[in-house]
DNA sequence: TCTTCTCTGTGACGGAGCGTCATCTTCGAC
DNA sequence: GTCGAAGATGACGCTCCGTCACAGAGAAGA
């Protein structure tokens, strides 16, 4: 996607280049740590900035705002979970059950992660920004869900559901139960993965039973 | 759930109690136009109160914020949904998909109904205050729904499934089918109602097939 | 190497919105 | 009619924001 090293330096580009990455990174971090210190509202650019010995302006050299700097955070977990959810569709060829369970147990594998990265200082909620936000690169895990669905489906002999509803709606268990795993110790993603599955693909009366 | 009337006037109290009263449905009203206006993030707590003819100090005896008067808009819907609700769950008598069909509907109308109260002059995110506000009558809802599928699925002889995640889960799905109902013409809660309603009964082989 | 040009970093500054508080007004009790 | 309390007022000080004139460091050319 941009220059190639044509000597012995791999990946470098000028002194300014690389600075100007490593600033960049740098703010990212920086932002990630206040974030979970003092929580997203209370957080302020300077809390920022001030971690990392920039200039306010050099922030803005880079970032428009603190809500950019968590869009850029968020667009960076989107962007690392795609190729996984690529992986389970490749790997479950055309099986839609295969698929749907490759690509929940995944994600739930992928939010532990993520959740213990942040170092949690701060409650879940605290931390988020309280904005439904919706990068591009998360749009594009919708999408790439939807589109995953229909081809999927297609194959199938079964006639045609409504795929953007059954994206929605598959994403939403994903989602909201895996919220509810995280609240919950021991953390247990192989049960949240298998209930959200089940869910999907019998409804109610398919559910894991307890005791 | 008050004092009672003594006199001739109904439900007064004195003068003060009155625009008391007054004074805080105003404010509501003005927050709920100014956010429709200007969408949550660029309305300010003087553009709101400016609206109602009152000091700023005089917001502040009734709200601590912008936040907590979105909340109190949010909470008041919350707060006229439940007993909606709470009617499903008595109308259904004990069966399970009876209670889900008709909270769902319900809550499809409920949405139709809200969205266009809200005169939309700015598209529906500019207008969410971007927090994922929990009020406490929402919370209510929610362990509303979860009691109601505990105490109906106890009922049956099947055996327990975890209550929380299914709740969650049915919320998830009819939150965000219905969301994309939204953003779709002619608006057909109908349609989205009887989705989702087989989803969570049936899972996807149950799904209402298109052509 | 030295010069020059350009790009990035710096932080003081003006502005916006916030929440408070001393003060005034109005209500209602006696 | 008087007085105390509840409530309204808006100027004030504060915090955070985003900018911009200037400075310093890297690249490019001689």
């Amino acid at each position: 996607m941009s220059e190639v090293a044509y000597l012995s330096v791999p990946a470098a580009g000028g002194k300014r280049e690389q600075t100007k990455l490593a600033n960049r990174q740098m703010i990212l971090d920086a932002a990630r740590a206040v974030f979970a210190e003092l929580g997203y509202e209370t957080a302020t650019v300077r809390d920022i900035i001030r971690r990392t010995g920039l200039s306010v302006g050099a922030f803005y050299n880079y970032y428009r705002s603190k809500e950019e700097v968590y869009e850029a955070l968020s667009d960076d977990g989107a962007r690392r979970f795609r190729p996984i959810l690529q992986a389970q569709y490749d790997a479950a060829d055309g099986d839609f059950e295969t698929y749907i369970r490759g690509a929940i147990r995944a994600y739930y594998v992928f939010l532990v992660d993520e959740h213990e990265a942040w170092q949690t200082t701060r409650p879940v909620e605290e931390r988020q920004p309280h904005m439904q936000v919706e990068t591009p690169e998360m749009r594009a895990v919708f999408e790439q869900v939807r589109n995953s669905i229909e081809l999927i489906r297609r194959k199938d002999q079964q006639s045609h559901v409504d795929a953007e509803y059954l994206a929605a709606a598959c994403i939403a268990i994903a989602r909201e139960v895996g919220h509810h795993m995280l609240m919950r110790r021991p953390l247990d993603t192989e049960g949240a993965a298998e209930f959200a599955v089940q869910m999907i693909m019998g409804g109610l009366p398919a559910l894991p039973r307890i005791g």
